[in-house]
DNA sequence: TCATTTCCCTAGCGATCGCTACAAAAATGA
DNA sequence: TCATTTTTGTAGCGATCGCTAGGGAAATGA
């Protein structure tokens, strides 16, 4: 696809500077470092700065040049490390959801009910979205919009998609499980925690604090039956 | 500020081709026709698919090549008429607050109490937001998202927070005589209410129907206190 | 008819966009 | 030392951005 894109460059994980050339065959030395002239700049940090920039200004307002000036590195670089913007921007995404996005994920996997998860995410997104040191709100919300390249919008669509339909799988199996009634609409119910979740988002790009977010977070967890089997 | 705009360029309202040359001082007779050479497209015309295009794509992604194409006119012809490219956006947004998103103002202004305002405002969201013939979601949500202009981007802003500002002087309006409990916290529930229309624009822009969103806002609507002083 | 006024069309301005050709620089193994 | 490999900086590609100069076209009043 891409002429001129070395072995880490458009791959899925992150590796460092190693993947070298000696391939000692069955032995467990393969410290022999790569063969020509080493990067001068690391990979992470760079990518952390690509994803902060991306955060701040979305997908199609930071240009080329915006990311070589955070990143302190060439244009040539860029592409040799990364593959061209499309990539950096889907692999930013990849970091994203593992490093700030996944307090959702977390919730929907480890809290007992469908209640409990969602109260958790609205608290966490609460914090989250304002935490000091990076941009506010929530990048997936936020990076594709306006974006005239349509695959890249629609990539973070059924992200956001994707999450409500989580939330949505969880309801239907408490309900099933006795734990929510049976006449609850699964489905309402779970885009209506997405719709939260993008409006506290929203808020907080437009100013709101942290305590703000939180009582916007309460207001919405009053709809929920108090009736879960949590002990508090 | 800018040396080719005729009269009814950047000016407030939309007025046709009068404001003639020939002033009759006291007379009623001021129907003679401009000077020059007659416009060629309808101004109001070109307004609305201008107001089209930056709804659909925002104001960054819309390129003045888009709404020449779209407006059927030049880029002379365009710079003539509007101004330039935010002059034409500001006027586009004064059209959209008065022709699409006046709902709010009016649930505000008409409605006997905080609690019916939203209401009516909601679930008049869910059907303004998915429209059929208009692009979906609100364009004061979304047309400034990600933009490089950041007075563009804090106009849009501040009618947002406008809004909610609107919302929370109406709930203590409804604290103060009664019709709501004294320990109401009014801006947390005008932020909440914010946070749904905003959830809701951004749900309808990832392809909720209405009758998904009016099912969201029903849900929305359960945390307010049912002693209103409806008849309902 | 004719000067005046205003609008439209062509054509192109300087700036920026995403991206890359090219060659020097810095590491390797032999 | 020297060929090989990979990265780096420079410099610039074609395309598009917002915007406008300039001259002809279409109306006016005289």
């Amino acid at each position: 696809m891409h002429p001129m894109v070395n072995d880490d460059g458009t791959a899925k994980a992150s590796k460092g500077p190693e993947a070298a050339s000696a391939r000692v065959a069955g032995d467990g030395e393969v410290r022999t470092r790569p063969r020509g002239r080493p990067r001068s700049f690391d990979r992470e940090t760079a990518l952390e700065k690509a994803l902060l920039a991306f955060w701040e200004q979305g997908y199609e307002a930071t240009s080329v040049s915006d990311l070589t000036r955070v990143m302190d590195i060439g244009a040539p670089s860029l592409y040799a490390a990364f593959g061209d913007k499309r990539s950096l921007f889907d692999e930013v995404v990849r970091v994203y959801g593992t490093r700030y996005g996944s307090f959702t994920d977390r919730a929907l996997a480890e809290e007992p009910t469908a209640r409990d998860a969602v109260e958790r995410t609205l608290r966490e997104a609460a914090t989250a979205y304002t935490e000091p040191g990076h941009p506010h709100g929530c990048l997936v919300v936020h990076a594709a919009a306006n974006c005239s390249n349509p695959e890249v919008e629609q990539s973070l669509r059924d992200r956001r998609n994707a999450n409500i339909a989580a939330f949505e799988s969880r309801i239907r199996a408490d309900v099933a499980a006795g734990v929510l009634p049976p006449a609850t609409d699964a489905a309402a119910l779970a885009r209506h925690t997405g719709a939260m979740i993008q409006g506290m988002s929203q808020q907080a790009r437009d100013g709101a604090s942290r305590e703000e977010l939180e009582a916007v977070a309460e207001i919405a967890l009053s709809i929920w039956p108090r009736t879960g089997t949590r002990t508090g």
